[in-house]
DNA sequence: CGTTATTATGACATCCACTTTCAATTGGGG
DNA sequence: CCCCAATTGAAAGTGGATGTCATAATAACG
């Protein structure tokens, strides 16, 4: 799954032109080996733990870039800071967000999805992408 | 329907030991005759062109009011500009949003409601509120 | 292996959509 | 009317995202 990914951006990177290097290596360990959902920031913070010489601006950079080769989604969740998610192979989730202490978990529903198809139906409405999140209380908060 | 949402907002603003001022009268009558979904800066140049007395933070601050007030409530359909929609008593719908022409349809549908309802009970997670958008081409564009 | 043409990097500057500050103004209870 | 708290608008401040640019690193080629 790791190798996978790594695998694509590599090619990625080749068909565009472009290079591979340190930084870009270091980068992608981590938000592989990362809890889902990382911001820029989040991610900066992590690796500037273990590497002083990495800047906020090449993580930046290099998570756009993960999103162009398809590794990685822009998300935003209202708090006011992008985040990006691991994207496998053709799959799709939604999310369910804790108002209380931030955690997000996911979840899919088939029948959701077909009813969100014949809805954009009915209209002549064509879906590319949508989303949808419940915000609330998580099963720990709630306790 | 517009007479109502002003009661709510004089009632509002007087059991807050706030005052009514030219400015809020001006703005909530332009918001109450709008197209839904206005973003801050697009309500305000609506305004200017009639009342160049009226500055954008006063412009902002009272949305934010209406907000409060329950007669409006704030979106992000991540275009950047955060957007007031109108709001009807204990009213719900979700949104279809053309990538094209940036128009904005809204719909309900009860069983997605229900289905969402249900997810969230398998998780142990309590719903506050949530968003559902369906991001594409909307029957005009599609032609 | 050096050379060289690009591409990448990182510190810093800039942008943008708010959000706050503050002095001047205004509403409305007494 | 008066006075004080609330309001306003211009301008400054914020925070995250994005752009700039001189320097460094990569990789293709001799």
């Amino acid at each position: 799954m790791k190798r996978a990914k790594k695998k694509i951006f590599a090619d990625f990177i080749s068909q565009r032109g472009l290079k591979s290097t340190k930084q870009r290596d270091i980068i992608l360990d981590s938000f592989l080996s990362s809890d889902r959902h990382l911001s820029i920031e989040e991610l900066y913070l992590k690796l500037r733990a273990k590497h002083q010489n990495i800047g906020y601006a090449t993580v930046y950079r290099t998570l756009k870039l993960f999103a162009e080769a398809g590794i990685a989604r822009e998300m935003q969740f209202g708090d006011g800071q992008t985040r990006y998610e691991h994207v496998g192979e053709g799959e799709h989730h939604d999310h369910l967000v804790c108002t209380r202490c931030g955690s997000i978990e996911e979840f899919e529903n088939e029948t959701i999805e077909r009813l969100q198809d014949e809805v954009a139906n009915s209209r002549g409405f064509l879906i590319e992408r949508h989303r949808l999140e419940l915000y609330g209380l998580c099963g720990n908060c709630r306790k």
